[in-house]
DNA sequence: CGTGGGGTTGAATTGTGTCAATCAACGTGG
DNA sequence: CCACGTTGATTGACACAATTCAACCCCACG
């Protein structure tokens, strides 16, 4: 795959506006530090479109990201083929900051984005002045790692349905909804099975079950939970 | 559980000895700072005997531990039982750091450990003033990402056998051996299984597997690598 | 010299994967 | 506007890897 976006020169917009409602783990967005807002005013805007390849597994981290509008995911892939989808990234995460190295996992849009590049070098050096910003990178750290670790027991112990129906609840919290409630899962089946460890047919079937018992809505993309207390208890059943 | 160790004062005796060789992913441990050395030798040192809690899950994270000797298991409950051991912890490693807020893991000793405790506050006083400690610390984080991520391509999408080949040559990277190559595995098959998201039965076999294939031998704690490239190799197989 | 907690092995079961067919949605070109 | 091919989603039948259930072994320790 080829890295297809085009630069479209540094930016002079402010960042912070509406396209952030909505963002990540419900906390305030890295954003809110002025120092940061100035950084990101003045860095190269990236816009791709779906399926492009925005990093390369192995390539240096030399630049960060920070996602305006669209849906990434971030893939490791294993030589014969197998593939894990270690997070999806929505408008106001950043991602690329932490590595000190190499990128461990590519970053790939499942939709088409806009994307903010900063270098590394920038961050480190607000970082060093801003101990408010440093903080914040301390603290975003933080939280991967706790998600990382939930993830582990997701992927170790969970089964399917209580699997499915954990990500559903998860994209329900990060994702707008429509005025009805509806949600629309910008990524596909496929991704989602590699992001739960699962195949595409499981998660068919999962998804399906939960429609069946009443716990969502669903149509395609979109869905709605209908019952979110048959959510957590379709957890420990199984699939036949 | 009860906590149950026993505090003996203020050691002052000095840390980075003979004790750290062999230590955590082939790092040099946080020891090499001048600062951090001060900082651990005016710590509380901390015994413990097997199976003690060290810290809970859920406890505010305002210490953290350094592992002289012995080995911890970071572990997740489920509220039906399920368990899921994050990560095993050796002499020279630093857990409890990261955190941010409460500890996501409970913390268990796996042997009889010695451990210095230092209070979170001290250690951010020294990142502030140390800026070479303060890469340290994001380097280990970088780090802790990075297996992580690792160990959910594990959990999400290795076989059995895989994953308990991976762990043999993770623990032959991280415990020291013997003359003959010899090297004793500090935690149960109970331990391990939870660690990489199996029965502890599964374990048994895929062991048993490797040893009648002549990959490794085996005597119940105490195994050693015969044909690193039949462990790579064994990992495509099947245990029928 | 029992006793009990790991560890190992075997047989049966089952949750999820594999293989395959069908369907729906969409773009394309005649 | 409609056949056509393509791609992703869904469903079914079957296979199999790993779990579950159970028995047994082996030490360590009272």
């Amino acid at each position: 795959m080829q890295i297809s976006f085009q630069a479209i020169g540094g930016g002079s917009s402010p960042v912070g506006g509406p396209a952030f409602t909505g963002s990540a783990s419900r906390l305030a967005p890295v954003s809110v530090t002025p120092g940061f807002r100035a950084l990101v005013g003045g860095a190269l805007t990236v816009r791709a479109q779906r399926d492009a390849e925005i990093v390369a597994q192995g390539d240096p981290a030399d630049h960060c990201y920070l996602v305006i509008s669209g849906c990434l995911r971030t893939v490791t892939l294993m030589e014969d083929g197998r593939r894990q989808v270690g997070s999806f990234l929505m408008a106001g995460d950043l991602f690329g900051w932490e590595l000190m190295g190499d990128y461990d996992a590519a970053a790939e849009t499942v939709t088409p984005v806009v994307l903010r590049r900063i270098p590394i070098s920038a961050l480190e050096v607000l970082a060093e002045r801003d101990l408010n910003f440093a903080r914040r990178l301390r603290q975003m750290g933080a939280d991967q790692l706790r998600a990382a670790r939930e993830r582990m027991v997701l992927l170790g112990r969970k089964t399917a349905l209580e699997r499915i129906a954990t990500f559903l609840k998860e994209m329900a919290a990060r994702l707008p909804a429509d005025g009805g409630g509806n949600i629309t899962l910008p990524m596909s089946r496929l991704d989602i099975a590699d992001h739960l460890g699962l195949t595409v047919e499981t998660v068919c079937r999962g998804l399906t079950h939960l429609r069946r018992t009443g716990a969502i809505a669903l149509d395609r993309q979109d869905f709605r939970i209908l019952d979110g207390s048959a959510l957590d208890a379709a957890v420990h059943q199984t699939l036949h």
